[in-house]
DNA sequence: AATCAACTCAACCGCAGCGGA
DNA sequence: GTCCGCTGCGGTTGAGTTGAT
């Protein structure tokens, strides 16, 4: 036995909604709601619609503070972090950014982002995009290894880039994706333009180490405390710091301000941690400069023995 | 001006998950 | 525990619009 249809649908208007039927049905969810019962709705309100549909129309254009046209920059970014972070969940993403439904956003990025980055990408001829962020699914259940690195680590100040990073703690089957420059157009980010990008799960004095650069291995870092010889912007190094719930930390700050490195796992999907966690630094901060090189701002600085980090 | 292709985006569809009976 | 109705979500469709020839 089938599922029952949620409406007759020889009896139901379909199509685009005229005004008239706009102005009925924001006027009834105004004075009382939708009264949890989205089926029964049309019946009330007087429309020939099925129930999803008076939904839709509610959720994506009706409802107050709906923000339609064109995206801001600033929103772009969101979008494409999110996206770079936990795929295709466009309804989280949507609750990022006020005022945008998922529907929108799933749009946009299907007709113009998608192609923005595929564009910049291609300028940048870095085959490693395309077959992995481009085309992600949202990731199974989050998993405690399962982590994400978002970072800024060109010179280009207007520009945002990330590495995504995928995979279990041991190393066993990592993808690894590097962007540069992702979302600027025609901004200057050949210096850190990486073709040759690598990544190497490895373990350093009892710490994870995921190593990432030109021609960077974990033996070119030769210190627990961050000290390395070969500091440039091809080559960072992160620490898996397990004892710290899905944090990283670019040890090459621990002596500069060059990039700055977000964080683990996913803190949408698992719990918001490193907004807490920023919460928490930004309230024992000591900041000594706001921005790094790439202009990007200062959200935090803790120092501890071992340690400093920077959020940027 | 006419035609066609490409693009946009509102709306639809089907499925999964949830909660109540 | 199972069934059923409903909601929410993500993928897809197709009518309308815009641009190119």
């Amino acid at each position: 036995m089938g599922r029952a249809p949620c409406c007759d649908k020889a009896n139901v208007k379909r199509g685009p909604w005229s005004p008239e039927e706009d102005e009925k049905l924001k006027n009834y969810i105004d004075k009382y709601g939708t009264g949890g019962n989205w089926i029964a709705l049309p019946q009330k309100v007087g429309l020939k619609r099925c129930g999803k549909s008076c939904r839709l129309r509610w959720l994506n254009y009706l409802r107050p503070n709906i923000k339609h046209g064109q995206f801001s920059e600033a929103e772009d970014r969101v979008i494409c972090n999110l996206f770079a972070t936990i795929g295709s969940r466009w309804s989280i993403i949507a609750s990022q950014l006020p005022g945008r439904t998922d529907n929108d956003i799933k749009n946009y990025w299907n007709t113009k982002l998608k192609k923005k980055m595929m564009a910049i990408h291609d300028n940048n001829n870095n085959n490693l995009l395309s077959s992995s962020i481009l085309q992600r699914k949202p990731p199974t259940p989050p998993h405690h290894e399962q982590v994400t690195l978002l970072s800024m680590l060109q010179n280009n100040p207007t520009s945002s880039s990330f590495i995504s990073h995928h995979g279990p703690a041991d190393g066993s089957s990592y993808s690894s994706s590097y962007s540069s420059s992702l979302l600027s157009s025609g901004g200057n980010n050949s210096s850190t333009s990486n073709s040759n990008f690598q990544g190497q799960e490895s373990n350093l004095m009892g710490h994870s180490m995921f190593v990432f650069g030109g021609e960077a291995t974990a033996n070119s870092c030769s210190s627990s405390d961050a000290s390395c010889s070969n500091n440039n912007n091809n080559n960072h190094v992160i620490e898996h710091d397990h004892h710290h719930h899905g944090t990283f930390v670019d040890l090459y700050n621990n002596n500069n301000n060059n990039g700055g490195i977000l964080w683990g796992e996913n803190p949408l999907v698992e719990d918001y941690g490193i907004v807490e966690e920023i919460k928490e630094l930004t309230a024992t901060t000591t900041t000594t400069s706001t921005t790094n090189c790439n202009n990007n701002f200062l959200l935090a600085e803790k120092k501890t023995d071992e340690r400093v980090m920077y959020y940027y």
